[in-house]
DNA sequence: ATTAAAAATGTAACCGATTGCAATTTTATT
DNA sequence: AATAAAATTGCAATCGGTTACATTTTTAAT
């Protein structure tokens, strides 16, 4: 395939009959260059349609201007609300973002994070797969002193920084919140306890029970992977629980749905027979009937602050020795399918 | 910051008493280096934590391995899936990918394509803004024979070759299917008619109703930006329509989502009243009540065919020559927002 | 053992931008 | 006008991998 040669600086420095050196630190606007020579070259940089290789740039900087993402799941409402959020930072800093996803696999995060390795970048945002509890396959760049945080889905791990919101917290409002409408018997349907957002929205419920002198019963916990279908196959469990339950707590609103949708079509009604609260604020909650009460979780704030957070770090203006939590808001968003009472 | 020297092809030549250039053919497998050596040097370069310099190389050899990707949204449940797709090719393909998001304007397409540019990608996938006509923004890419493509919101340009489905045939199904379930009065919801998306799901409305000998009245089209506000406000226009309209069928499932939402607030019923259609097959089609007829629309098969055709022509597999437009499958899915009939 | 052919390895220029240091030009001072 | 100081500009090495061409080593054939 033909391609027409690209004009360097030496291009320019011919045509003006300077040095390279000059024609380098002028497009740089290097104050030590003088006014009108850098204007000149600017201009005939423009009128050539010069660009800047950033392979050589990057080659003699050692640096390469770019960020990478590492998502369970690009196709999700909450996930590409973040990556909007953090493409958003990352491109008005005049960084380049790289994208992957591990599928929820800790196998593919690991290529994923090799892959980012290898591609050599600044920075390195990561929420993690359903699965990784082993996370060493992240030592390659502690080693390099390449910054990386975790967000919503994190772990502890050296000193990195964590961006979420306070999940146990939201746990426990949603929780006391169905106590306050009557519900003594709650279920609560989550993930695989490896991952915090699941521990957390866990102990949250946990602590809402036991505040309000309500006994943790282990039956009541049920354990999935949070698809649609699973919720779907939760309500099968629930219609053969015997007091039904009268609530249940969902770890996220897909689930959710799906869960209301079958327990619908058993006839049972919701939130009289049962009451629902999910998470995430995921636009289906507000078009399921009845509208489901859950958690508001700000994504795209949250890549913002997570790639803002990186690059200040990148750049210097904020210098990270120990491990920082940054904790967003969140906010319980009651709608019918919890509401018992006036 | 600190970071620790990185290993060289030069460090490897040092230790096994070879020459760089050695190194460098033994690393990428070539037949013409000893097997022993080969084997002897990949071991030394995995046991050392070799990784090759991708500046150093795209350097030289003037190619970067990377696919830049513009979208006029990324939280979009369509397009995260496309993005999925070109993700899982791109990757398997040992190419990098770069995402940018317009933001449905044009100014920042214009902003999103001079990066790209400026980043030397090898090749470009794009999906247009809603109000983009004129693309001329794509033109350093032609003059510099960088191949590019266009998936979904598609525009005729030079021989681009354009992946979508056939919007027309898909507004076409639509539209007959109202019609096959006694509807006569259709009004049809959609988007700026620069889009093609948009355009052509108009024509087959048209054709649809022609072809059953219904006229069509231009008062039967709302334009809006298909929104799940937009359709609330286009429901109350049809409520004030005289007399009401018996189906509407929606360029887009959110919008045809906000409709029927406002529409059931007013007591409306659907579809004895008013059918309704959507397009996309977006998870909340199956969600809403009744649950919504529509169009599915293979977002995941989209990514995947428009990354492979991109890089088979980046690798010489299939070399284009001519403008080249590939339609996917669709199909309508008839739910019961427009059954009317046993 | 000799020699041609094949296989393996090495040499060095190149890709384009950056930058420490040196050289030159301009400006300011006496 | 002479000279020091400041402002510009240039020289040349560097980043790490690639590859045309040259050289050396090994293998095969006589």
């Amino acid at each position: 395939m033909h391609r027409e040669k690209d004009i360097t600086i030496y291009d320019l420095a011919r045509e003006l009959n300077l040095s390279s050196a000059t024609i380098s630190r002028a497009l740089k606007n290097d104050p030590v260059v003088n006014k009108k020579t850098r204007k000149k070259i600017a201009d005939l940089a423009e009128e050539m349609g010069y660009r800047s290789n950033h392979f050589a740039r990057n080659l003699r900087n050692q640096t390469t201007q770019t960020i990478g993402v590492i998502v369970p799941k690009l196709n999700s409402y909450f996930m590409s609300t973040v990556i909007a959020g953090i493409e958003n930072i990352v491109n008005s800093e005049g960084y380049n973002l790289i994208i992957s996803q591990s599928s929820e696999s800790v196998q593919k995060e690991k290529l994923s994070t090799a892959t980012m390795f290898k591609n050599r970048v600044d920075g390195l945002l990561v929420s993690l797969a359903y699965d990784s509890d082993d996370i060493s396959h992240f030592e390659p760049f502690f080693k390099k002193n390449i910054p990386f945080l975790f967000f919503d889905r994190v772990a502890h791990y050296k000193n990195c920084s964590n961006i979420l919101i306070d999940n146990r917290k939201a746990g426990y409002e949603a929780t006391a919140h169905l106590i306050s409408q009557g519900c003594r018997n709650i279920v609560h349907i989550t993930a695989t306890p490896k991952r915090n957002v699941y521990v957390d929205r866990l102990q949250g419920y946990k602590q809402a029970l036991a505040d309000h002198k309500i006994r943790f019963r282990p039956e009541n916990l049920i354990i999935n992977n949070l698809s649609q279908e699973a919720g779907a196959a939760a309500a099968a469990i629930l219609m053969k629980m015997d007091p039904l339950p009268d609530a249940v707590f969902v770890a996220n609103d897909n689930c959710a749905v799906g869960c209301m949708i079958a327990l619908k079509k058993a006839g049972i009604r919701i939130p009289q027979d049962i009451a629902v609260v999910g998470f995430n604020n995921d636009p289906v909650s507000k078009v399921i009937e009845p509208n489901l009460t859950t958690i508001n979780y700000p994504g795209y704030e949250m890549g913002q602050v997570a790639a803002q957070h990186l690059i200040n770090h990148l750049n210097g203006t904020v210098v990270i020795k120990t491990a920082n939590t940054i904790l967003l808001h969140s906010e319980l968003i009651i709608r019918a399918s919890s509401k018992r009472k006036k």
